[in-house]
DNA sequence: ATTCTAAATGGTTACGTATTCATTTTACTT
DNA sequence: AAGTAAAATGAATACGTAACCATTTAGAAT
């Protein structure tokens, strides 16, 4: 492996000199700057970023824990974080976690001494975030949050949940079924909760058969969907606490020879790029501004790196309804 | 920053007695290595993964440089390569390169002393070959690959570009056209001959402007429609590159009011998990196993990695028509 | 020419770990 | 109890860079 050491040999200067050339080149001569590049490149010296990291205490690595790619959300949060994040001059480590196995991908991460981290996977009372503070690691949570209310991005879930009830109500709905995840995490408990308030709003019935706060394999939305068509008195109307449930749940639909919206309605939320695709036209709530949470979160997260933003990052997004082809007027 | 010199000093031992503990427990005696132990948990001690891969001049990181996410196929191959390799204790930097700008990927992925590089992106005649080649770094690529022929994963694109086609002859149709990417791309390219030929051994006509290779952004594929629709001799079925473009064709199509199948089948190459979703029911061409190129891929590559497979790693999937809902007889 | 200042370069060290080699401690044999 | 081999621990060093401080060189002003 050819080091600045070699390099400098090689041009006949100090090591000190290589390095300024590379990384203040406005202080040494154009003479000794061309000796040095040619040796450079004679040599195909490429300086070693370990050294650095270690030497600046810094590394330009940003871990990313992301939920997994089979879901729609994280295919759009991956990509607008990947992106921004290179484009700003930081590589990215990713890692596709389950909610079980988190606590390696938190190590490795603090091992290798990243920058930051941006998540999505933490858990309403995960111990993580205080590890994380007291490691004085900047990071920010995006989709969920966790219970100290610190350092997150999301949608107004709670809101996204009343709109997607009120939604099928203003259709025409008036058995309306809940397809969610687990109440443990903050985005489906705050969901789930505007959906209550909704339906207690206007006074609809809501029995206990149409409630799934469940995992979200697709499995155990297969098995809520079964159940629920099985039911006496079937819904006519199903929301989901996420995009990624709503295609679940109608490509379910489909397999069983029910179509959507005619025997039954999905709305999403998250307005997951996919459901715009023209085969899919998934009705669904979500944030009104352009940018997707991903970006948001990894821009609020450079600016903490750099020092440019030392306030508590606290975005909660207004959400609308996006009217299209799973649900209709009953 | 604690260091392991701070956990030595803190428990009464050395700092080699330290990385003992850490690396080969087996050498230390129990009281010591309880007392280290008890050192690391009081200090919050996480060791530096930059100084070991400094020392041990290898790092645990494997550089991925995929195609964009809004491409369906590196949805699947990203998941795939990303788990399988933390799965491995690998971390993975990714990246999501268009053909313009690799160089500067190649250079990050270089210059952090990656272990491994697994690419889509690479160009018939990329010089990053050679360079790649020159610096002792395991690489493979997955989906395209280099003129040189050596470490790639691939399915066998010219038999899936003569299937596609030969899946359309074998419907009745006789008016086919060919949209695909640029053949400076060797996948495109071989899928384009595969269709070709099929189209030769089966004496159909296949006039000028029922082909076109072009840029594979949305745009292009929107007017390449566009052009193929208004001709005065419309094609009645298309054979896309891959299903990415499959799918672009099909949202088009659907937008301006056209039904798939019934005005025009679409086959893609790929099978992608997308094209499964009962929403989408694509028909597409695709490799006869179930492991997608990316696992076989990363497989490969961490065998390199670890001196497990020295041999030049050449591996062409066998494919098969996966008949499902956009194409019909005529 | 001489002095002074600024520009350019070099020598040395620290970063935090693993590794090599040397030393001390332990356990066992006679 | 003495000697020896094995086990356990420690001291010193290298990895490749950036940063700090010291030194040399060049250029300007007198």
């Amino acid at each position: 492996m050819v080091s600045s050491k070699d390099v400098a040999k090689h041009a006949g200067v100090s090591q000190t000199t290589v390095s300024r050339v590379l990384n203040s080149p406005e202080f040494v001569k154009k003479p000794t700057f061309d000796k040095v590049m040619k040796a450079i490149n004679e040599l195909n010296y490429v300086p070693n970023g370990h050294a650095r990291s270690l030497v600046q205490n810094k590394t330009g690595t940003i871990a990313l824990l992301s939920g997994p790619l089979h879901n729609p959300f994280f295919v759009d949060t991956t990509s607008a974080i990947v992106n921004y994040a290179n484009e700003m001059g930081y590589r990215v480590n990713v890692q596709f976690v389950n909610d079980e196995k988190l606590n390696e991908a938190y190590a490795t991460a603090i091992e290798h001494k990243v920058d930051g981290v941006i998540l999505s996977c933490i858990l309403l009372d995960d111990p993580i975030f205080d590890k994380l503070s007291r490691m004085d690691i900047p990071f920010i949570t995006y989709n969920r949050k966790h219970k100290n209310n610190e350092y997150f991005v999301e949608i107004d879930n709670f809101q996204a949940g009343y709109l997607s009830a009120k939604h099928m109500i203003e259709q025409g709905h008036t058995a309306i079924a809940w397809v969610g995840g687990t109440l443990s995490v903050s985005t489906f408990n705050n969901r789930y909760l505007g959906f209550l308030q909704a339906m207690k709003d206007n006074k609809l019935p809501l029995p206990k058969q149409y409630i799934f706060n469940t995992d979200t394999s697709k499995q155990d939305i297969t098995r809520a969907f079964h159940e629920l068509m099985q039911l006496e008195h079937r819904p006519t109307a199903i929301c989901a606490g996420a995009d990624s449930l709503a295609l679940y749940l109608i490509d379910i639909a489909i397999q069983e020879d029910f179509t959507v919206p005619e025997d039954i309605s999905i709305i999403g939320i998250d307005n997951v790029d996919l459901s715009r695709h023209c085969l899919v036209q998934l009705t669904t709530v979500g944030s009104i501004s352009e940018q997707n949470l991903g970006y948001l979160a990894i821009c609020k997260l450079i600016e903490m790196i750099e020092n440019k933003n030392n306030s508590c990052i606290q975005i909660t997004e207004s959400v609308k309804v996006f009217d299209r082809s799973t649900t209709r007027k009953i």
